[in-house]
DNA sequence: CCCCCGCGTTCCGTTTACGGAACGATCGCG
DNA sequence: CGCGATCGTTCCGTAAACGGAACGCGGGGG
C-alpha cells in the first residue's frame, strides 16, 4: 500500500478515555471498583488510577480487567469495529487479511480509487508484486510511466518497487481488490 | 456459498504473540528494529524487549510502536476475526467480503486446498467467473476438462458456469484468494 | 448517637518498564 | 585485513506502575 498516510489516525491511545470507558463499563455492571479490582486481582489504586487516568496502565493490567468485565480489550481502545485503513489522496484501502508463509508475506485489501486526479505511490522494496482485481469503474494502475488499465471484472498485476499510480478512468468511483505480496528477503 | 454469520473476535493478550505480531509487521516493512525504536520514540531496550515478549508493554508504548507501523493496536491485540466458512473435500473457503455494484455482485474469499485429491464444484449461474490469486503452493482449477496451474504469486480466471475442478499440485497446501464474479441477471 | 462496614482516593515501599549506553556480530568498502 | 556503520541484545540507573495499607466519607443497624 502506499505508505501509511501521515494523516492523524482517529485511533485514540488517551488513558482518560480509556479509563472512563472502564468505568462506564463496570458502573453497567453494578460493581464497585473495590470489587472489580479485587476480582481482577489487581490493587484498588492501580484500578483506581486506571479508570481517573492518571496511570499508564501495562497490558497485563488493563487486560486482567476487561476479562473480568467479560469484553475484549477492544471493546476499551475505542473506535469500535474499525479495521485498518490507509487513506490516500485519491485511495481509499482498509485490510481485509494478511497471510504469511516462508516465502512470502500477502496483504489482501478493499480498495476504493476516487475519480479525478490519481494518486502517486512511492515505491516500495525489491520483489513486492501488486494484484488487482476490478470489481466497478475502470482503473488505470501501474509503474509511473506504463500503466495499464481494466475494467471490471479485469485483473493488473504490475512490480511496485518503483513509483506506480492509481487513478479512476472517467467519473465513476473504482472498487477493486488489491492483493499486496511481500517476498521474505 | 452460504449465508455470511457473525464473526467472533478472538483476544490474545500473550506478550509473546503480541511481540511476534509486532515483529512481523515491522519486517514486512523491511525497517530494522533501531529505525523503528528512533520513529516511535521509544528505546531499543523497549522495542527488543517488546518483540522478544520479555515485557509487559503499557499502552503509551504500545501505541507508539503501532502508529509508526500505520496500523490501529486492535491489530496486534486481536486475531482476525473468523468468519463464514464453506468446506468442501478438499477445499476450505472463508469468505472476506461481499461487493455488489449494478452489473455484478462480487465476493472475495481466502481459499485453502488441502493436498491430495482435488474437487469437483457443480457449474455456477451462467457468466460467473472466478479469479484466483495464489499466496504458497501450487494450484491446478478451471473447467474440468481444461484446467490451468498457478504457482506463488501466480493469478487464474476462469467461467465457472460448467463443472470445474480444484487440486493443489505435489504435497504443499495452497493458499489462495478467490474472487467470484456474479453477473446481475 | 456511635459503631461498623464498604466505598473510592491517597500514601508508600517494592517491582519493573523505561531510555541511554555499551556490547559483540555482521556487513560493505578502501 | 582494519575501519566505520548499523544491526539486535544486554546492562544499568531512573521513573513510574504496581499492590497493600491507611485515610476520609457516607449509610445502615443496634
Amino acid at each position: 500500500m502506499p505508505q501509511p498516510s501521515p494523516g492523524r489516525r482517529a485511533l485514540d491511545a488517551d488513558p482518560a478515555v480509556i479509563g472512563a470507558r472502564v468505568r462506564s463499563l463496570r458502573e453497567e455492571r453494578g460493581i464497585s471498583l473495590s470489587a472489580l479490582a479485587r476480582l481482577a486481582g489487581v490493587g484498588k489504586a492501580t484500578l483506581s488510577g486506571l479508570e481517573n487516568g492518571t496511570r499508564n496502565p501495562t497490558l497485563e493490567t488493563l487486560y486482567a480487567v476487561t476479562a473480568q468485565l467479560g469484553v475484549p480489550l477492544t471493546a476499551v481502545l475505542a473506535e469500535p469495529a474499525t479495521t485498518p485503513t490507509v487513506h490516500g489522496a485519491a485511495v481509499h484501502a482498509t485490510l481485509l487479511e494478511v497471510f504469511t508463509d516462508a516465502d512470502a508475506t500477502y496483504e489482501l485489501y478493499r480498495m476504493r480509487v476516487a475519480p479525478g486526479a490519481g494518486q502517486l505511490s512511492p515505491a516500495h522494496q525489491p520483489g513486492v508484486t501488486e494484484h488487482v482485481t476490478v470489481f466497478a469503474g475502470v482503473l488505470r494502475a501501474g509503474p509511473a510511466d506504463a500503466p495499464s488499465t481494466a475494467a471490471a471484472g479485469g485483473y493488473l498485476r504490475f512490480t511496485s518497487d518503483v513509483p506506480h499510480s492509481y487513478a479512476a478512468v472517467g467519473d465513476e468511483e473504482v472498487d477493486a481488490s488489491l492483493l499486496l505480496r511481500y517476498p521474505r528477503r
